[in-house]
DNA sequence: ACGCTTCAATGAAACGCTTCAATGAAGCGC
DNA sequence: GCGCTTCATTGAAGCGTTTCATTGAAGCGT
């Protein structure tokens, strides 16, 4: 009922100390456990925090201890299921850790993500997880790296030499075309995002290696964007082909999404007349139909390891890199099926 | 080539006062344009600031200010594309106008929530951006908004004094009762989430109405969470029942992706054996087939209308409540069709 | 009871900015 | 040329913490 006529100020730490009867730097110590306090005082600073309800003030805290435990999360798109899932796992435990995250959509815009970067840095967040954009301005980005614990996620900037945390493309999309291989497809197409992306190029590299191993024909390989626009009209022009092939990998589900279709609104049929395999395995890929065939790539728990090595660096337990690579995974569902099976 | 050999510290705004032979009030007062400042000392100023390649700290700046440019977005699941897209609205204007996005995912779990908002404010946001989860506590959450400015989004806690931004529910799901109406469906079924939430209520109250209104019979309505999860239990121990349904309304797309696929499970066809209309129009509603017949909200523009919200407040622009409604819209696409089409 | 170390707590100095009162120089009328 | 105001700039105080050197008090052996 009784009411403070004065507009209550926040308490600080000050007013912690006279309540308690102590000096500043006391309740400090008591704070942070930076110090051995007797029982006894403990227990009074304790006390007058709980009845004036004090909550350190962490800007102040942060300009001295040269800390703010925030970090920065740069993605190309979080509206990208994968990205959103990745983006949870690494919140998730930042949050644990006492950390907050501070997100940064590049949409794919290296100018964006520069800004972010510069933003972020100046925001003195205290790391960086990051999946870069298409034509990430490196030096930029190894310049704050240097500055700034950085683990890259995903996608990685060439000579990248700082922590990371990948999926193994090369396997992955090896994955993928044994799978058609294997349901006797033998000529194959590959639809693919930015090949300037660490992801787009070594996912080539697996489809082509695969294509050797197996004695399989390519009968294009085709990059544009990571989007479904963007494998929209790959899919199209492929299509449009005389010498269509049986079946199609796709760089990411999106551009699968897409390929299916593209498939649907030229009445190719899938699995039937197209087989068709995409990569990540978000969300979707199981919910549309024919359900996606597909490459899993565990997002969530590349996010939750990329945030463990960001705080094992911000921890000082670690000094020299460390590369977590994801192993990839084949989900087998109906859009995939034996050649010719019409 | 010549490199310092000390460490180099980030220069300060002393270092340029120095450099530039003024005092360091004159900095300030450059950078924040407090006063005037003859061109003469500017320019000294300016080019010592380029020469030591000086940047503010924000921490230092936020601890006097007592603003820290920063607000805290709450999402229940970043995940479901709706918020994802909504995320992107409200960082995309909260960026340009020099704010941080912190974000938190509630995972519709209220403590989790209540730690978030906790949080929040111990690190001094400005502002927070909120939509809240399934059981949300409404005395802590407007206990936080007496404090710090904050609008609700898309959902809403009874009673809510404060700004919102939320879709005109209770027309949105009318219109997809409309459209059913119209195909000449008679007996239709509600699928729905967390009951608790006001979205969730809306939608069964614009559904109610528009039954009475076109003299239609509800066969059922049930409710359980806003996930894939909980609509495919509804729509199974829907569809075993003797009286189906031959239309079903579900209150976001989720739920009537999950409809389609125990649909789909048990052999029902849709639209022949039963229509499907879902409610927000995430970017996989188009992909999947057939595609979804829903009600589109403008994800992406609510998020940037609670952040055009937020910063009007924080610029002390206005001081009473403002509530903006998004017109819903009707998209109708396969999984819709007339009454018996089969 | 004396000097010695050990221990808990204190006071003051940072951290890098903003802001406000104070200062001295310049400009003005007469 | 005198007092007056106006103007650009300065110096110092303060934001709420951490931390470090310092201080008394207590504990120890002899």
């Amino acid at each position: 009922m009784a009411q403070a006529t004065a507009a209550a100020k926040t308490p600080t730490m000050q007013d912690v100390a006279n309540a308690a009867g102590v000096s500043l730097g006391t309740v400090s110590h008591v704070l942070s456990e930076s110090r051995y306090v007797r029982p006894h005082t403990r227990a009074r600073v304790e006390s007058a925090i709980q009845d004036l309800g004090f909550r350190p003030n962490r800007v102040a805290r942060a300009l001295v201890r040269r800390r703010t435990n925030t970090v920065g999360v740069v993605l190309p798109d979080i509206a990208n299921p994968f990205f959103a899932e990745l983006a949870r796992g690494a919140e998730d435990v930042l949050g644990e850790a006492d950390y907050a995250a501070v997100l940064g959509n590049s949409d794919n815009d290296p100018e964006k993500e520069r800004r972010y970067l510069a933003n972020f840095s100046d925001r003195g967040v205290d790391g960086m997880i990051v999946a870069i954009a298409a034509k990430a301005d490196r030096d930029e980005l190894r310049e704050r790296a240097s500055r700034v614990p950085t683990v890259a996620v995903d996608r990685v900037v060439p000579g990248w030499a700082g922590d990371r945390v990948v999926g193994d493309n090369v396997t992955g999309m090896g994955l993928a075309v044994e799978h058609l291989a294997r349901l006797g497809h033998k000529r194959l197409a590959l639809i693919n995002g930015e090949i300037a992306l660490s992801t787009a190029m070594e996912r080539r590299i697996g489809f082509v290696r695969a294509l050797d191993l197996n004695r399989l024909e390519a009968v294009s390989l085709t990059d544009g964007a990571f989007t479904f626009e963007s494998g929209f009209k790959q899919a199209v022009e492929l299509l449009q082909r005389d010498d269509r092939p049986t079946a199609v990998c796709a760089a990411n589900d999106l551009l699968a999404l897409a390929v299916l279709a593209a498939a649907d609104e030229r009445g190719c049929r899938v699995p039937e007349d197209l087989s068709v395999v995409g990569y990540d395995d978000i969300a979707y890929a199981k919910l549309v139909s024919p359900s996606l065939s597909t490459v899993r790539q565990p997002a969530y728990d590349m996010g939750s390891a990329a945030a463990h090595l960001l705080l094992e660096r911000l921890r000082g337990l670690r000094r020299t890199s460390k590369r977590v690579v994801m192993k990839p995974e084949l989900v087998a569902r109906a859009s995939t099926g034996p050649r010719g099976a019409r």
